[in-house]
DNA sequence: CTGAGCACCTGAGGGC
DNA sequence: TGCCCTCAGGTGCTCA
């Protein structure tokens, strides 16, 4: 489900939504773990604390408080919704509600449980393990085509597999992957060391363009990916590559191609994007 | 060090 | 209807 659009429309909604900041009353763990074990005690210290802020770093969520930070990931099929009192029934994947002092609930879902709540406290938040090996947030005036061209400098690997490195950028998934090299007219096999200043350029661009658009789409809603209002998003009608194997290509009518690179499906246009 | 491959987990959808 | 197979938005491990 989320990449950084999807983790930056659940980031809205739920500050949209915990604007009046509510205290955390208590909080009910359903399971002892997701992908790694939740650290239960200190979680619990955030216990009386109110949510100051829902910040996002990389597709990481942080709940803020002045006791310290709840960290969530939502791996590829975590989602938080806001129940009202008992107006919900408990899901068969809900994990963790935090229970809020305005009678609301906030719960997280997930499945597949790739997801992860974790604590950080307020010194060491930017050293976290989990957040300081992070590279530059592709919105931020930080990330340019030298920049980007800087770093590729010595990896072999694709440029796919290169944008999908959390340490060379964040927040870009596969879908948005796909998509962008082919706004950027990059096959994605191209090797990373091979992508010149220019075309770095305008992957940049072609980057923080999808991305933003994106966002004011409410995300890519597919199978099951929901704001934290509930709502859907809608970007899925605008994919021009992902997905969409042997359809014609929205530029040239050429059949889009599907292989797995990096061992992820990848989706290019043979004819629009060149190495 | 790098990069490829696979594991982690559940559910949806297709073929038969 | 049901079984078996493949695939899915991410990350982090192991191994070469």
């Amino acid at each position: 489900m989320p990449e950084l659009p999807e983790v930056e429309v659940v980031r809205q909604g739920l500050s949209l939504i915990l604007k009046d900041q509510p205290l955390i009353q208590d909080i009910e763990f359903y399971r002892a773990n997701l992908r790694d074990p939740m650290p239960k005690k200190q979680l619990r210290l955030l216990i009386g604390s109110a949510i100051l802020a829902v910040h996002r770093r990389a597709k990481y969520l942080l709940f803020e408080t002045s006791k310290g930070y709840a960290l969530s990931h939502l791996g590829m099929t975590g989602s938080w919704r806001v129940s009202e009192k008992s107006s919900d029934e408990k899901r068969k994947h809900d994990h963790v509600a935090l229970i809020l002092s305005n009678g609301q609930r906030l719960i997280y879902c997930d499945p597949r449980r790739f997801g992860v709540l974790d604590f950080a406290s307020i010194a060491k938040k930017d050293i976290h393990p989990r957040l300081q090996h992070l590279g530059v947030e592709p919105l931020s005036a930080d990330f340019t085509g030298a920049q980007l061209w800087s770093s590729l400098r010595k990896k072999k690997c694709s440029i796919k597999a290169a944008i999908m490195d959390q340490k060379v950028v964040v927040g870009v998934g596969n879908i948005y992957a796909a998509e962008a090299l082919f706004g950027a007219n990059i096959h994605p096999l191209t090797r990373a060391c091979q992508v010149s200043l220019s075309r770095c350029e305008k992957l940049v661009s072609a980057i923080q363009q999808i991305l933003k658009q994106a966002i004011a789409a409410g995300g890519s809603s597919i199978s099951d990916f929901k704001q934290a209002t509930g709502d859907s998003g809608y970007f899925q009608a605008e994919h021009r590559v992902y997905d969409r194997a042997s359809l014609p290509c929205v530029i040239c009518a050429t059949n889009i191609r599907r292989r797995v690179i990096a061992g992820r499906s990848s989706f290019w246009c043979p004819q629009c994007q060149k190495k």
